[in-house]
DNA sequence: CAGTTTAATTCAACCGGTTTTACAACCGGT
DNA sequence: ACCGGTTGTAAAACCGGTTGAATTAAACTG
């Protein structure tokens, strides 16, 4: 590169600030902007950025001069300044993820989905949690349309007010405002359970209900109580115990050993448990193991989700699937299109879970 | 509000675009900028402006003048624009995390630590996991910077490039710049934990190392040499096996599984496996238990890291703690204090870890 | 009452691009 | 030479906010 281009990079003349304060030696390196990248090629800033930005007014422009701006930008290692870009909204491939806790894995392996498709798709993403509170969560929203971001997938989170944004849900709440939703059919999953259980003979089975908080545990109740009443089964109440409230901290495995010892002190007759989640799932096993309950063998455990800890546990845990990954990806390919075609506000997709049999579930033993 | 504002947002006159295409009826309600707040209060932009940021200029004005400005920018919910404001460069309150991969426990472990610290100090983050790419890795460092992020957190990621911004690594890998680095003291680990398994009586120990790539084999092994040497117990070549090359999509309990199935084909004289870490511990003793090896009766397994699934596993599994929520809260806190400070460049952080004993490690079979 | 402070704001340049409109220069046709 | 119609490029408005210098009016000084 000649010397040409530093002379013009000192030309560049400003009205009054400039005089003084030229940079003294070590300056590291502004970018190059359109400016230089103008001066340097005796152009105005205009026909650069049309050329640069493909614009159909530049094909009015020599292919020559087209060229030379090319290899100039090239050269030089011209980048658009984002922000100023920004400012008249271009395109920002930004989009927003809002989830309500991260570490555990259930919402990791949505992420990691979501992660997948952007990727590919060379969009960025912010991610906040919230640890469900509500301010934050509007908050966040907010926060994310400022800056840029050209959509928000929301996982499991509640959202109030209709947001100025595209969104697409992963999870089973209910919203007041049109949007896509990726929800897993909880029914079918329960179904699929209690059909298992029901075909290894068990007939009194105990559930462990989700947190009122939690947006798939009054659908998966729904179902089991559908599901049971299609099977003719009865569901007893003290064979029904409910998750306690979330308590930011509180350990989800813990929350099902305790909930598993209320319903063990309640009744001791049933031969299965039906939990909300692989984590209460778990706990359960943990807590019939210290009761000195064999599972399988005295008592069946079917959890809900299969995540990674469902093939660690001892009993590995039969489950039904949440394809989490797959979901991911979904919500992400759903967003774009709302984001790249402005279609598709308001629809519900359903993804169908399948039961996976591993350990944990056994035949019902002789009365 | 009264009508006064409407009439001086028509008024607002450009010199020539304005005139024909009014927005019609249904105008998606275009947030407040500064000229409508300005013309609003019959003020200069300038004076508004001053007065929002509490310039030290704004001294001179009357407090009047000062009160009067503030009330109508919280009235018509001014908020000024991210971009317009980032165009001269101010702070970003943005940070940049890189990780390898999301949805392993690990990382989620880290994430939620960093996030905790920034949520706490209101700063938002851009997330990516790069696979071990390289290419990946410093275009992603690129974009962070271009789009305003102040400093970037590196979970075991290597970085080639100095960058121009702050950087705080996690992890093990050497750089080739200065950066401030939070680093597990491994060889403090390794000993805790041929310790605990020599005073059980062990002598004849096994060892899972790391695939090269991880950042933290190499300083562990290490540390199992000098750690073994300072016991005055001999590693033999047969009871070592090093994990396969990461392949994206291999599970790491499965690699641990083969692991462990190599190692019992080599040698079967060994009492215990000290893992590289806890998923490959995990695996290993899936693979014991399926080879009728009774653990920790016949074989001791100690893990490394201390991941939630530690917990899960039967027996549950003894291991050194990596503190990872503290280790990202701590990166995060180091990261702030480099960008609001500009201080502490290139500090080495080193964290102690403690020794988990759960029910995997037993005292040695007599002989 | 002119002359100088000082207090209260505003001007205008600037950040770095995008885009509409304007403007020369050239072209063939008459 | 005059006209309408390209063609290739540049000027200038604009996005929305920040900031050093300048301006104006009021207050104070001698």
């Amino acid at each position: 590169m000649s010397s040409v281009f530093w002379y013009y990079l000192f030309v560049r003349i400003s009205k009054k600030r400039v005089g003084g304060p030229k940079p003294p030696v070590g300056t590291p390196a502004k970018p190059v902007s359109l400016r230089d990248l103008a001066s340097y090629l005796g152009l105005s800033r205009s026909t650069v950025s049309l050329v640069l930005n493909n614009s159909p007014v530049a094909q009015a422009l020599t292919q020559e001069t087209r060229d030379r701006v090319l290899k100039a930008a090239s050269e030089l290692h011209y980048k658009a300044n984002y922000f100023a870009r920004m400012l008249n909204n271009k395109r920002s491939h930004m989009v927003g993820i809002l989830s309500p806790d991260l570490g555990e894995g259930y919402d990791a392996a949505i992420l990691n989905g979501i992660e997948r498709t952007l990727l590919e798709r060379d969009y960025l993403y912010f991610v906040s949690s919230h640890h469900w509170n509500r301010d934050l969560i509007r908050q966040r929203l907010e926060v994310f349309a400022e800056r840029g971001a050209e959509g928000v997938i929301l996982i499991n989170t509640p959202a109030v007010t209709a947001p100025s944004l595209p969104l697409v849900s992963i999870g089973s709440l209910e919203y007041d405002f049109p949007l896509t939703q990726i929800t897993l059919d909880n029914a079918h999953g329960i179904r699929l359970a209690l059909q298992h259980l029901y075909s290894l003979g068990h007939r009194r089975i105990a559930f462990l209900k989700g947190h009122t908080q939690s947006s798939d545990a009054e659908s998966r109740w729904a179902a089991c109580l559908e599901a049971a009443q299609g099977l003719r089964l009865r569901i007893r109440k003290e064979d029904v115990v409910q998750l306690k409230r979330i308590d930011d901290g509180l350990d989800p495995i813990r929350e099902g050993y305790v909930a598993g010892k209320r319903l063990l002190n309640a009744s001791q007759k049933f031969t299965a448990l039906l939990a909300f989640n692989d984590m209460s799932a778990i706990g359960a096993i943990n807590l019939f193991r210290d009761a000195g309950k064999r599972v399988p063998e005295e008592i069946s455990v079917v959890g809900f989700d299969d995540i990674q800890a469902a093939t660690i546990v001892q009993p590995a845990l039969t489950t039904v699937r949440q394809p989490l990954i797959r979901m991911g990806m979904l919500a992400a390919t759903e967003l774009l299109a709302c984001i790249e075609n402005g279609q598709g506000e308001s629809r519900l997709i359903s993804i169908e879970p399948e039961l996976v049999v591993r350990q944990s579930s056994a035949a019902c033993p002789r009365e």
